[in-house]
DNA sequence: TTGCTTATTGCACACGTGAACAGTACTTGT
DNA sequence: ACAAGTACTGTTCACGTGTGCAATAAGCAA
């Protein structure tokens, strides 16, 4: 494979200013010894022949390449949010994005080791989505001896690994005080896969969220949809077999939730005369169902745009103490929540 | 900013192993002329030491990054097949994607000149929605001196252009085949912004395949609806008012026919009973909304899949003729379709 | 004038890798 | 025994850029 094409170089511009290519390299980076005639010869012979450093070449002798890779487990319509915001983020400060797609795991995000290893990158965003509640010794060593990154919507107990994200606690209290001024006391849950960090956080602060306000999660309202409406249509449907009722739920996710109101109407019953229901996620589907959702609309543009920062100061001072950085996000008040009448 | 991270290079193996650099980098590459037990000697250094390539410097060398660039004009959920699909072939065949946000102008895609000329990429993929009949002069150019690419989404007249995509025509002709099928003979259209290849092309394919079956489309049958369904719900209202209806319709995308479904039933009419109703996307909403949508699924992960594989075949032979292909779109029957009554 | 500082520029090398070429040792053919 | 391979490995250079140091010229003080 032998390219043909022939690229300009910096020694190219050199000769046709008639100076060594150091002094153009000088020119390019603004250095205040060069004097304003050649300066500007030199300047002259860069536009004429459309020169553009080779980053590569720079890459090699500066051990950086001004390229960041994000790490992201699926690419699906949730993370869509974040490689948007992290991908405009980057053309912002002369950044590119490598977008590296895993699977769910942990160890297979790991498996992109070569990608650091291979000094392609300065550093990376890890987007991953199982549970830990600590970190594995190897990922510090990783972070330590290979390269920086900032973990996204994973927040761990070492305080020494940077992260950013969504705040799914306050997010799960929102909701849950929501429903309590609305006069409910009687709230269920839907929650999703608990191996998933969302899993596991909103569930744990759902509980939490009823213990602060004197209330607490009867087994009967509580079940897994495992994310899915499917699932949590069928779990809904045996929900409604009960002698007693919740009076609100709290959904998860958005998806939960519409499978669940498809239940409940089925039933006889309305949302929200008979049943208050939150969702979360604000997939803002408004216009495609019936009932309008209340729902937490996260900050995920923020959570990209943060954690690409977090990452530029990490290298600006790898010295910097490590920053865990919290977004809270927003309830959305729609039709499908309304005063307790039970 | 100092890096004190010291990496393992060719020569650190090279030494543990004692053989020279050159020896490894046989190795590396499984050249034939490497003895067995230096071979081993070799492979056993690289290990203990952890070694990977660096492929800045052998970019360098070679002229190329084993990277290239996916152009796309908005991080869409509509483009997310394709992102995900070319982001999979590549860890395929150990390249890596760099994503680069553009708005939806060619001249903006092309502003990304500068990654090329950087030499960072190898190739690029560019998605571009405008619809152009004919490329600049300066695109071929570009091709040719700048960076190979492949046009995704997009035919243009030019046979020097590789592109790979949806075959609009074909798609919205099976639409079209399957109404008439029905008995249809009264068909309006809901077209989205004609300055988009896909708005252009389904407009253009739609009177086309109402040709070919002896059809003509009347005017009053026919709004556009910007893509959005709001929009489109407004100009159904209006072609609602009319004295006579179209007994079908063809909705170039599914949002519209939400849109449509809306002003419908809210008129008091059903779908598909009064009037029958097609879209395209294949959003794949049938939990959310009442009417499960006959809709067109376009194989867009495949689309992503064939231009990667495009892109690498020009790479590997650059003297190769462009290839332009179209793929085939697929129609996916629900309940929205019915045959004619009127 | 001489010696010393300052301003400006060039030379040589390094980054890590791969390829052309040049060896060296060993085998084969006569 | 000697030439002519063959199998294997090392030396040297190049890719394009940036940096340390040397070199030159110019200005200035003595």
């Amino acid at each position: 494979m032998t390219r043909v094409k022939r690229h300009v170089t910096i020694k190219d511009v050199a000769q046709i200013a008639g100076v060594a290519h150091t002094t153009v390299s000088r020119v390019i980076h603004n250095d205040s010894r060069i004097s304003g005639p050649t300066k500007e010869r030199v300047l002259r012979a860069m536009q004429s022949l459309d020169y553009q450093p080779n980053l590569i070449a720079r890459g090699l002798v500066q051990n950086r390449s001004q390229v960041i890779a994000l790490i992201n487990p699926e690419v699906s319509s949730f993370a869509l949010p974040i490689i948007r915001s992290v991908a405009e983020s980057c053309s912002k400060r002369d950044y590119a994005m490598m977008l590296f797609p895993t699977n769910t795991w942990l160890k297979e995000a790991l498996s992109f080791e070569w990608v650091a290893k291979n000094w392609l990158v300065d550093g990376m965003l890890v987007y991953n989505l199982i549970y830990h509640e600590s970190v594995p010794p190897e990922i510090a060593e990783f972070q330590a001896r290979i390269s920086p990154f900032v973990f996204i919507n994973k927040f761990l107990r070492e305080p020494e690994i940077n992260a950013v994200g969504v705040d799914n606690y306050h997010a799960v209290s929102l909701a849950v005080q929501h429903l309590v001024d609305l006069g409910h006391r009687k709230i269920g849950l839907f929650y999703g896969d608990i191996t998933s960090v969302d899993g596991f956080e909103r569930y744990d602060a759902f509980k939490l969220a009823l213990k602060k306000n004197g209330l607490s999660l009867d087994e009967h309202f509580r079940a897994c949809g495992m994310w899915r409406d499917a699932d949590a249509y069928v779990e809904m449907q045996k929900m409604l077999q009960l002698p007693k009722r919740p009076t609100a739920l709290f959904c998860a996710n958005d998806a939960m939730a519409i499978g669940a109101i498809k239940a409940i109407h089925e039933k006889g019953l309305r949302v929200p005369r008979d049943i208050s229901l939150i969702g979360f996620d604000d997939l803002d589907l408004d216009r495609y169902i019936e009932v309008p959702l209340t729902s937490i609309r996260s900050p995920l543009s923020e959570v990209g745009t943060r954690s690409f920062e977090l990452l530029m100061d990490i290298l600006q001072d790898p010295e910097r103490p490590a920053q865990q950085i919290p977004l809270k996000a927003e309830l959305i008040v729609r039709a499908s929540t309304d005063k307790a009448t039970g």
